[in-house]
DNA sequence: ACATAAAACGAACGGTCGTTCTATTATTGC
DNA sequence: GCAATAATAGAACGACCGTTCGTTTTATGT
């Protein structure tokens, strides 16, 4: 009789493993990449056995998409959501952006899943290429929102190109993330 | 009696070869990553044995490092030494961006294989990283220096900062370099 | 042309990979 | 509490990994 168990609704056992399976496999995939993250070493680090991980997804590429759908939450939940609590313009944009550069940290990670993967996956066509430009729209969506809504407030100029913004942004995040893992 | 067998100066069958599997290594590496070189694979690509191609680098590491050598000496041809007939100033930095955005293609390389290794090896201590974080500094010196000689003919504002220009640089070509081959 | 050295091969090694079975153990719904 | 069911374990698989070794082929210097 644990603590979790007298939670009257509470997720089944399958669902406690494989979020913390992909917990460990998110942790693995922001240092060494997605393509590094093998049944046998995840199984060791959350101690279960090759064939038990492995049944919770089927495949190797399955693990890497829930993998990176796990990501996505976790980057959701750290940096979109609590940005909506401030009012739009120029002060939502300026917490997403924060929160943005702070996302891995708080996250517990060492570099940038997001990044890793789009360098690993960005020649190789496949359901992990599709999931994650599914993702990286999404994410750019939400900046050039944000943006579009800073011009409507009148807090960037008129003529702002909400997208050619966005692209700039990401390019300097993408300087941030390197220097801070590559020189320190 | 082929053609190279009449040229009076000629490298070595050893280096031929050598050289020859260094540019399907590069031409991997760019695309698939560093980590994904696979020696049997490489060996079939180039029509060797395993053991064969093994001998000339003695380890997997060892590959990786040459190749990366590789990558930068074919960088730094077709990049840095075309601006530096150009004059000082301006028009050399001009030179060496507009190089430096086509360096890939003129390579015939599909992605960027610095780029590659930096995600790859930025948390992954080791003579590669040793290696690339050499090249790197180098790359970002040469790149500092010319913005620096565009500051001294006055063709930049006085009060420029260097390396913060140099990293801004290199954040906007990340930029170009992501968002071509993702979203193509 | 020939001795020597360099280069390339082929087979084998212990490991690890992803994956597939079957069997056992926990959890769940009633 | 007891079936039904989900979750996990264990052993084995073929494939490929990087690496070693002994042999054979090829290039080199004289």
């Amino acid at each position: 009789m644990n603590a979790t168990a007298k939670l009257s609704i509470r997720a089944s056992k399958g669902e406690e493993t494989r979020s913390a399976i992909l917990k460990a496999a998110l942790k693995h995939a922001s240092t060494e990449g997605f393509e590094a993250i093998t049944i046998g070493s995840l199984a060791e680090k959350t101690g279960m056995s090759k064939s038990g991980l492995f049944a919770h997804f089927g495949s190797k590429e399955e693990l890497q998409i829930a993998t990176l759908d796990e990501a996505i939450r976790r980057f959701n939940e750290v940096t979109i959501l609590p940005a909506l609590s401030a009012p739009r313009g120029l002060k939502r944009l300026n917490a997403m952006c924060d929160n943005w550069l702070m996302w891995t940290t708080r996250c517990d990670l060492t570099g940038c899943p997001m990044m890793t993967a789009i360098t690993e996956f960005d020649d190789k066509p496949g359901a992990v290429r599709d999931a994650l430009l599914k993702h990286m729209q999404r994410m750019q969506d939400s900046l050039v929102k944000s943006i579009q809504m800073t011009v409507d407030t009148g807090e960037f100029a008129a003529d702002t190109d909400p997208e050619q913004l966005a692209f700039e942004f990401f390019g300097i995040l993408a300087s941030c993330y390197r220097s801070r893992n590559l020189f320190r």
